[in-house]
DNA sequence: ACTATATATAGACGATTATCTATATAGATA
DNA sequence: TATCTATATAGATAATCGTCTATATATAGT
């Protein structure tokens, strides 16, 4: 495992190190919604949740999608399978770790 | 996903948001390992390491074991898989979503 | 007892972040 | 064009975090 990689994964755990980010990952699991639809769920200010859904689509980890007036937000699966194996890998040993050189 | 296990991995994922922190687990994942040893592939200092190392003891991804003047750390697999089916549960469509309600 | 080695703790500093209020933008409708 | 609704942006503030230097602790060997 290089370090560059471990930057950037770092990067995307600081995305996930917010409860109502993962409260989102969780709602838009189930499809896409849109912006007014998912502030109804959290007491933060629409401002507040405008600034973690760019955290989250700045990260890769949602896509969004405009139509009118509505903004539509949704999980980007490929990204947090992504995340996912990036844990397993570093979990489980293997040949051409740092440790052994 | 209620609102307080999404608290507790976020504090989790925290933990797993700085690179350092994710190359010890990378090196831990193949086997145990005293902090001497841990410490000769990074560039910082030995304090720093420390701290590191208590982050990753304090949210349970890692375990100590003192043995004379050294200390092993190991990786927790068990908290490791955890954290895994976590991202695999919020990532998934589920039926009692609080979107849903 | 003294020294050396391994590791942890304390305290400081600069950078980053989550949140808020206030305001801007952009599309829809009257 | 004026207004309403949905969403984003700007700027401020308080809190948290990673890193460092300096120091403490604990164990082993002389």
């Amino acid at each position: 495992m290089d370090k560059k990689r471990c930057v950037e994964k770092a990067e995307i755990f600081k995305v996930l190190s917010d409860s109502n980010r993962l409260q989102i990952i969780d709602m838009l699991s189930c499809g896409e919604m849109c912006v007014c639809k998912i502030l109804e769920k959290f007491n933060i200010t629409q401002p507040t949740l405008s600034h973690h859904l760019k955290v989250l689509a700045d990260s890769g980890i949602v896509t969004s999608r405009k139509e009118g007036n509505w903004n539509y937000y949704k999980l980007n699966d490929k990204k947090m399978n992504e995340i996912i194996e990036f844990l397993h890998f570093i979990s489980n040993d293997k040949k051409d770790c740092i440790c052994k050189k």
